[in-house]
DNA sequence: CGCGTTCTTTGACACATCGCAAACATGAGG
DNA sequence: CCTCATGTTTGCGATGTGTCAAAGAACGCG
């Protein structure tokens, strides 16, 4: 497969790889078409895979005891995701669903522990992701402690054009389909609370929206917007 | 240190360890007592060190860039903590600080890779140890993102009760001072709302309040509250 | 033992946000 | 090209929670 490796050299992961150890990671791969709307992996689902997403966008959620959903993350392409194995769970806490058509490697898990053996790089890298994505959570944490809904939603928007954004001229525009109310499941909020504040700032010249569409236009007046201090 | 390792061996962390390894691992350690409102990390500093809690009580907190305060969570004896550089971190997320008298034993964090190299089993359960806490983290934001404040507060309460719950006949007293402060801090809301929600418990006689004490009278009722489907 | 600090309680009020409901827009598929 | 499903906007009323303010209670310290 060259064209697998060839872009998952482009990722960060295997930038300091060579070619031979990844050339045997790859070897022990499978890659897997996600369309639209399928899910790479369901909550509580045993988990026999890890996996590394080379294109596409996915959305992780968990539900709620009582029905309610939220946007734990959203995989970006180079993304290692699914490895709840290497925090020794045995199985997902989270669903996996593709948000637009998507590519990804899957490893077994049990091929974990080699993997970080024969490079452990990889374990590092692992463990960095993992530091990383305990900070996003508390950061979130901290952010729906204490800033109101308008300030969140900012920073979500903010972030996904950071992660997922496309430059349009001034403008950028988050590369992916992305309802309200998927913003209202990462901020913590109703999507018609969102709809409502981005009618506002789309007012305001700050964001032009649409359906499953989002450009930011004016990047610098958001973050003001993110980082005001109230009062 | 007799008393220490024998108080050691009490903890998980060290229960399927042998004594040869133990004792290696407290013979590098420094045991430190921290005094009620001292911090043994603070926010931002370099990580020299991991500790592990031997007795008393700690409380993690961040403060988010507009100076409020959030409570990332308690510490209690036997709970490995400020190991930020197993995450590949140089720095200590948050701070660390005394609530009650405690007594904590620390590590350079340059030995860290010694001793999980020596006691993989120290790695694996460091792993889990995180693994819980990005879990823990989540479901924070779940019940952030979904639930309203009073039932926030009863799953706070109850979790400290089950983590440091003293019982007293069919009672359950938190074993460390808390204040109507902390709790809200650990479920993002106000000291105001902590006071009214749990003055309205008390009158149902649900719990007990005082100052900076805290005891549930009933946790069967508390965990109704704290399980209702709203409406 | 009394003083002052810290923590807690309570009231009144304002307001952000939710819930409900209905109209509207957009894009896909027949 | 029309129709239906899906997503979006908007209004209005209800209300949970934050904010401000002040009094009261508990504890530590001199």
């Amino acid at each position: 497969m060259k064209i697998d490796k060839s872009l998952v050299r482009t990722f960060p992961l295997f930038e300091k790889m060579d070619d031979a150890d990844t050339e045997a990671l790859l070897a022990h791969s499978t890659s897997r078409r996600v369309p639209v709307g399928e899910a790479v992996f369901e909550q509580g689902a045993a988990a026999t895979h890890f996996f590394l997403l080379l294109h596409g966008r996915l959305k992780v959620t968990q539900v709620t005891e009582d029905g309610q959903q939220i946007i734990v993350r959203v995989v970006h392409p180079g993304d290692l995701f699914g490895f709840a194995k290497a925090l020794m769970r045995s199985d997902y806490p989270g669903t996996a669903t593709a948000v637009a058509e998507s590519i990804a490697l899957s490893w077994p898990t049990e091929l974990w522990p080699q993997f970080v053996d024969k490079n452990p790089r990889l374990a590092v890298t692992a463990m960095q992701t993992i530091g990383q994505r305990l900070e996003e959570a508390h950061a979130r944490i901290r952010e729906m402690s204490t800033q109101e809904v308008e300030r969140r939603v900012a920073h979500a928007v903010l972030r996904l054009a950071k992660q997922a954004g496309r430059k349009e001229g001034g403008a950028v525009r988050i590369d992916f389909p992305i309802s309200r109310q998927d913003i209202a499941e990462m901020t913590g909020t109703t999507l018609h609370t969102v709809s409502r504040i981005m009618s506002a700032w789309e007012a305001k010249g700050l964001v032009e929206g649409g359906r499953q569409k989002l450009t930011v236009k004016d990047v610098d007046g958001l973050s003001a917007l993110a980082e005001t201090v109230k009062g």
